[in-house]
DNA sequence: ACCTGAACACCGTTCAAGT
DNA sequence: ACCTGAACACCGTTCAAGT
């Protein structure tokens, strides 16, 4: 099957609701804004989604799935794995600059409603990355310790790392100049620890 | 000077939306319940702040004076370094869990105005905590780089744990079965760093 | 199956007026 | 200096009704 050319009107109110996130954050995704973009009543999304948590939940499952494609990308992509595991960390920081409202929809928002298929997807995208972080571990650029709580360790440390830059909470200051000198300090020190020491 | 035994009305209106933002989160925060709560009309509020924006940078001043102080009194309780560290974080990390909503508000909410004495708060507490990570190094417990970007990276981790488990995005199955393992597995591997290896 | 128009309760904010 | 009541524009959501 090809794409359809045409988006049914569930996906225009998806992609004006991404749009607008992306414009006017949060605040401006309001159900009557999405419903003038795609050209439609006031109320007319109520025939698609049960509300507007509903909408953005849609939008998340959306941009989770995205971003477990750009890592499984990087897996696939034949680099070795230090290259992998920067290059999966510079698409995540990038996403989350350039589309700053939805990155905080898909990882810090406490309204998103929980539905099995938005779980399911953002776990996805997580498992995407830990595949690039146990590369790491198998060549020794990463401890060898369990597998998924070291994804879990990295992925907190990147999302503290973004979500204090996206709040305006990152100055120089506070040693977060930027999110990449951050990330790449944490990707140092990992580097050499050495646990056969003591 | 004692403290006064009555609160001002502008006194009260923030404990009143403190207590709002533990007990509904920041929806319930609107500024008709914050002055029911006090006893006023609706819009007694802007006697006092300028917007509802500016009543909640004033809750948010008001608790990053007390996590300062509570670090400082890590640094004075005259533990050892490590001690001292983990106690800090299990303070923020109690914090959070205690007043969701406000750490959010204090740590990642967007819309907090940027008014120069919130900032100067904020950072006051960033260097109370800065202060007990100095004598980790000092002690040999931390790696001996740049005290402030390694502040910043471990507030940064420490944030980012916090964070996804507030959002809900903490999940066993991505190796964020809690805070507490998070950063205790963060802080074990810090402390096996080793620079002069290679 | 999908859409519309009117309506409801709620909100932040403004304003004229009161003490 | 501090407060009140009425009002405005806006929002999520519901409902009766249309094709």
């Amino acid at each position: 099957m090809f794409p359809r050319m045409t988006e049914t009107t569930k996906e225009q109110l998806v992609s004006a609701a991404s749009k607008l996130l992306d414009s006017g954050g949060q605040h401006a995704v309001t159900l009557r804004a999405v419903a003038e973009q795609v050209g439609v009543s006031h109320n007319a999304p109520y025939r698609h989604f049960p509300s507007r948590s509903a909408l953005l939940a849609a939008v998340a499952e959306r941009d989770f799935d995205r971003l477990r494609q750009a890592f499984e990308d990087q897996v696939s992509a034949g680099h070795d794995a230090e290259t992998a595991l920067r290059n999966a960390a510079a698409a995540l920081i990038e996403y989350a600059v350039q589309h700053k409202a939805r990155y905080r929809l898909l990882f810090s928002d406490p309204g998103l409603l929980p539905e099995p298929s938005l779980r399911h997807a953002a776990l996805g995208s997580f498992q995407a990355f830990g595949l690039i972080v146990s590369r790491c571990q198998r060549e020794g650029i990463l401890p060898a310790i369990d597998a998924v709580s070291l994804t879990g360790l990295i992925y907190a440390a990147l999302h503290g790392a973004i979500d204090l830059e996206l709040g305006g909470r990152a100055s120089e200051s506070k040693g977060l100049g930027s999110i990449e000198a951050t990330v790449g300090l944490l990707f140092h020190l990992l580097k050499n620890v050495d646990l056969n020491a003591a």
